[in-house]
DNA sequence: CGCCAGGACGCCC
DNA sequence: GGGCGTCATGGC
């Protein structure tokens, strides 16, 4: 990644990005594409940092009114941007299907999401479709004045007071975590930092987080790689691909991989 | 209309 | 411990 300070924006340099492949492919939930005169244009937030970025063509971009100092502090961790793609993918390269999937998307990078608004997202998304998912986290947040609620703001709901959401029987399992991270019953923080065993057991202890939402808050919420979800469409994945298991040479990097063999299959005809 | 969705729970055996 | 019905809602 490089990257120049012009004006109010920082000019970005990176081939192993591309936006509609990161910000669009159902690892984040809150980022909305907007009117652009350019490739595309996204506006979305990480916590209470406000951004809107533009590809202007294939690996370069426009962080709008950003400032240098907080392209470093921020956004250069939201995106990765440390981490060598190059790399992984050739990494990934020496397994057929997983060739495949880097070629087919290979903009694709792991966001360095925030663990609660993943735990609540993901919770939401479960037996759920991704464009109902957005519909819900929009009326959460819109809530709140539009940013996602922190955890002081849910933990007094329960199932009846979030029924505004529509998000079903998932309302009691929002209120739960809520209330259980509030309580100080469940520490995220903490739990980024356990051994993965570990970590899948106290986060499986929330009413409604089973293993997948489980593996989704490890790889997407606390950036640990080595999770790996599996939902229905890696099922078809590994059922048609990987009959004898997942290649061990990914295993540490293998929540990346999924992710590109997640959008691979899902646009295969 | 019916099928499905980035699943988990509760109950049964 | 595995199998199966159920759970709300709405996209397609």
């Amino acid at each position: 990644m490089d990257y120049s300070v012009k004006g109010r924006d920082i000019y970005v340099s990176e081939p192993d990005l591309d936006l509609d492949e990161t910000l669009d492919c159902g690892q984040a939930f809150r980022w909305k594409k907007t009117d652009s005169n350019y490739d595309c244009t996204y506006e979305g937030n990480f916590l209470n940092e406000h951004l809107r970025v533009s590809q202007i063509k294939k690996g370069e971009f426009i962080f709008h009114d950003t400032s240098e100092n907080d392209f470093i502090s921020k956004w250069i961790n939201y995106f990765d941007f440390e981490t060598d793609y190059t790399e992984l993918k050739k990494l990934f390269s020496e397994d057929g299907t997983l060739s495949k999937a880097c070629a087919f998307a290979g903009g694709i990078r792991l966001l360095r999401q925030d663990s609660w608004e993943c735990l609540i997202s993901f919770i939401i998304s479960q037996n759920n479709n991704i464009p109902r998912i957005k519909g819900i986290i929009d009326r959460l947040c819109g809530h709140y004045g539009g940013s996602f609620p922190d955890v002081n703001q849910l933990s007094g709901e329960d199932a009846d007071s979030l029924g505004y959401l529509r998000s079903g029987f998932r309302a009691k399992y929002i209120a739960d975590a809520a209330s259980r991270v509030s309580r100080g019953e469940t520490d995220l923080s903490a739990i980024a930092e356990m051994p993965i065993d570990q970590a899948r057991t106290e986060l499986k202890k929330i009413l409604g987080v089973g293993p997948k939402v489980a593996e989704c808050v490890l790889l997407f919420g606390m950036h640990r790689t080595e999770a790996f979800p599996v939902d229905v469409w890696i099922k078809r994945v590994l059922a048609e691909y990987y009959p004898d298991g997942f290649p061990e040479f990914a295993r540490e990097n293998a929540g990346i991989a999924q992710q590109y063999l997640f959008h691979y299959i899902r646009n295969l005809g």
